[in-house]
DNA sequence: CTCAGGTTGATTGTCTAACATTCAACGTTC
DNA sequence: GAACGTTGAATGTTAGACAATCAACCTGAG
């Protein structure tokens, strides 16, 4: 046992325990990423439970992705590193039941969006190589094409600010905006009817040639612009069926930032 | 089984992937929050699996956030909604183990924190209410006793920052917000030593006048002077110790999540 | 009739023991 | 030396049992 002494557990939710003591010694860099923590066995042994329970604990861990199994004679549980995508999308759910909940509005998420994406444009336009811009450049063409079905647009929409986010070279934001995109759809599935996409073609490829320039104050300002026409046609949208929810006007200005 | 078919299983994961379907079924609004899942026994029928396995397949969506357990007659798996401030705890885990990896870096936390925090002073100010002006202020006034050990000193500080996002008034911003000041004590521990903390219960107070003021503007403008003097600081301390270390923005390759 | 108290059934939590599966390392044989 | 089988260690899965908990139901005293 590798520097790590089990706290002794109440009588309630053992595996909980368990998960909650062996996440902060991860935390802790007790074990390393990589590096392989006691067996099932042992765990159970030094937690002084069956080793059902101690399994348990570690599906907590590693429903989290905070570690991986692995069978076989050299196997065990190992401390991993989260991947990015798989924590977006718990994010993306979290946020999804929050809206259905009534935690979270549409206004947020959108705030949120707006608030993110950006920043994401000013930096993508300072540090985009050609491999970004290629990125760009193909999720814009390829959804030029008015005959494309809904889903398939939507995905390409996706995957353009998607690009443009990986572009700004910041995992910690693109994780932040994938999570928020991949919530969306939820959220907005209300208009994205009622968009003229030839005018959001438009507004993308605007906006890609501003990175493609390294003209961060243009490719805000393309930015500003298409996020104003998706926010009026939204508050169109749903001033026909409910005149209430004119809250979603409420956003504020957005100002230059820059250093 | 309310309107739920199981998908068979194939022979690997199996708890994965039956969590993996009630996941999606959760999110796809099979069930609502608060409403009930099939007991153990039931799903383990469903699946053609024992209860042990159906019960992991639980675990894991319970790890999540996304379902909680209970005992008893009226007892059962329900859909929850996630509690943010553990899935802002989960997601600074992530972030954390993250810069142990490799895969961000300071640079990387301080900017996410510096977009993120720069429109939340800007809509606190816009948002706050007397509540929220009272929580930041009694952080700020807290944290002027120069006598202070460090780690409540850290905390105070926390709990300015916290007050701040939350009276911004956007759940979203705030779980990002809250992920990041938890990972950062990580990322800096290097500098705080150096900081001349008078200096900075000065900035915070100008912080919380601004607000107090509803003045974005200024909120802004004195936010942005705070984090001026936090980069200078880092960046001296990490110039006396290691000159290269400023930007570290290139990220080395995912490395493999085991050997 | 009312209410206190016990019983019961359903459900999750934990334990035990076993078998299945996987994988690397070690020997053995050719 | 290379191919092949054996073994040991670890996780994955199964089966059955018992413990703990809680609401609903039943029962009997007042």
């Amino acid at each position: 046992m590798t520097g790590f002494t089990p706290a002794p557990l109440g009588r309630r939710d053992a595996s909980g325990q368990i998960a909650r003591q062996l996440r902060t010694a991860i935390s802790d860099g007790v074990w390393s990423p990589g590096e392989r923590l006691p067996s099932e066995a042992e765990l159970a042994e030094a937690f002084d439970v069956s080793r059902a329970t101690a399994r348990e604990g570690l599906k907590l861990l590693s429903a989290m992705g905070l570690v991986v199994s692995a069978r076989g004679s050299n196997g065990g549980t190992f401390v991993a590193v989260p991947d990015s995508e798989e924590v977006a999308e718990q994010l993306a759910d979290a946020i999804q039941l929050w809206y259905r909940a009534g935690n979270v509005s549409v206004r947020d998420v959108d705030e949120a969006r707006w608030v993110l994406e950006m920043h994401c444009v000013e930096l993508a336009a300072l540090r985009r190589d050609d491999a970004d811009l290629a990125a760009i450049k193909q999720a814009v063409d390829a959804s030029t094409d008015l005959s494309l079905p809904m889903p398939e647009w939507l995905d390409l929409d996706l995957a353009f600010h998607t690009a443009i986010t990986r572009a700004a070279r910041n995992p910690i934001l693109e994780l932040a905006m994938t999570s928020v995109h991949l919530a969306r759809p939820a959220t907005n599935s209300v208009f994205v009817d009622q968009l003229d996409r030839e005018r959001v073609s438009q507004q993308h490829e605007a906006i890609y040639l501003a990175i493609a320039a390294s003209d961060p104050d243009g490719a805000r300002a393309a930015f500003q612009n298409h996020v104003g026409y998706l926010d009026d046609t939204r508050r169109q949208a749903l001033k026909e069926t409910s005149p209430d929810s004119v809250l979603v006007s409420t956003l504020p200005p957005m100002r230059p930032t820059h250093r």
